[in-house]
DNA sequence: TGCAAAATAAAACGATCGTTCGTATTATTG
DNA sequence: CAATAATACGAACGATCGTTTTATTTTGCA
């Protein structure tokens, strides 16, 4: 797993689960037992709803009435509200890495994959669906409130942050970014372009906000970057499919 | 009023607060009628409250228990839960104004005025008292939640940005910053800068993210600066008390 | 001081929440 | 196919929420 984090789970579900794991082993005739192939689909309900509502305004019975369940039912995969706002967390973790990490880092070090990055990551987090982002809304909805919750969610959002420093810094070893560049501030000033985009357009429903993101994150890089790296960035080749190897310019 | 915005208070709350205030004209002794004071008093306690809970977690009952009165008592003062939260949000914008805008817009014209507001923001945002940003966290819990406060919400930021707005168009015609400079796109970055301090400082308890935000703020500056920008922020002065007396240089 | 009005309290209502429990249904396997 | 475990349901519980209603206390002014 290439976006690290602890996955403590010693939990009644994951009990459970490998119990049901176990027992179905040898039947993966439609891919999956029954139960967990409607825990997955629970689960993908629970995300749009969440992305939404925030993680504090997912309840169990607009859950149940959505995936056309009993409330019992759809509590019965997690065990406790907890677990399943733990479980929506790392279910969009997953999507997270599949959608904005791993095809960003099938680009060739330094900046095009640290472009590639922000310029996923801002897909990710105003146009595409109309899903908001579990790691902003959860950042503010657990600042204050302590417990497994806000533990999960802390951990997966330093996984992406640090996964975001290692691409930066990748970028100076590379020669793209100067190097007495501080690679937690260019991350601190690329999630703020980030999180204004977040704010900008889906609270205050700006047009063009997108753009505004693209241009500091130009102009950023205008300031911190090498002429070598912004040469990197103009040839940038179109990276169609696998383009895995590794391409060490000096 | 310099951060404008339209006041619709048409309900029922409004009703009762003008008629009181007819009522207990005269006896200005104690300063306020004993309703506004400790409807004072339950909104200080509500501010408190919805700066650690959120706005959406801003119950009732909590308020009660914190104020010692009972949850009717509590209720009385502002006739529904919206009309509690709304009330909030008016009086966070209050404070906003006291301790941001009016210290801040009597520093001179352009960028001492621009760097004062900055400044002041990241206090009220990260450090001050406990508090978390009511603007933020509101801005996340209701950006799919249409009704009157949400729209009480959008219109104070709105009010505030557009406040922000103008302090850099101001440094513009002051040439402070360089003519070609587009004063949302500033105001986008700006509030990036303060968006990730929040985030940092109150989500992940990151030290020194202060120092990040300013950090960025003066690299953005050497961006988008003019010389005579630049010099103007040097040998600014203390600002003591009130210094109105226009400057305009060239 | 007395009296109307304003302010607060107490209790209850209906709704919704997460959760538990007993039971029925369905799927998986020997 | 039968046996057994896995799943799902329905009803109910206790708690909490915002709100309403009714009654009591406190306040401010003639």
């Amino acid at each position: 797993m290439l976006l690290s984090s602890r996955n403590p789970v010693n939990t009644s579900t994951q009990r459970r689960l490998t119990s049901i794991a176990r027992t179905a082993a040898g039947s993966a005739r439609s891919g999956l037992p029954k139960g967990q192939q409607t825990r997955a689909a629970i689960l993908d309900a629970a995300l749009a709803l969440a992305s939404q509502m925030g993680l504090e305004g997912l309840s169990i019975g607009a859950l149940a009435e959505v995936t056309g369940m009993s409330k019992s039912g759809v509590f019965a995969h997690f065990g406790s509200r907890e677990e399943l706002q733990i479980s929506v967390i790392r279910e969009y973790h997953r999507r997270f890495e599949q959608e904005v990490f791993y095809p960003a880092i099938a680009e060739a070090r330094g900046l095009p994959r640290l472009a590639a990055l922000f310029e996923r990551w801002l897909k990710r987090v105003s146009v595409e669906i109309d899903s908001g982002c579990i790691y902003i809304s959860g950042a503010v909805e657990f600042d204050d409130r302590p417990g497994p919750v806000r533990d999960a969610l802390v951990g997966m959002v330093q996984a992406w942050q640090s996964a975001l420093a290692r691409a930066i810094s990748l970028a100076i070893d590379e020669g793209h970014l100067r190097a007495d560049t501080d690679p937690l501030q260019i991350q601190f000033e690329i999630h703020g372009l980030v999180l204004a985009l977040h704010h900008d357009a889906r609270f205050l429903r700006l047009a063009g906000s997108v753009d505004r993101a693209r241009t500091g994150f130009r102009s950023l890089l205008e300031r911190y970057a090498s002429p070598a790296g912004l040469a990197a960035l103009k040839v940038r080749p179109p990276a169609a499919a696998v383009r895995r190897r590794p391409r060490r310019p000096s």
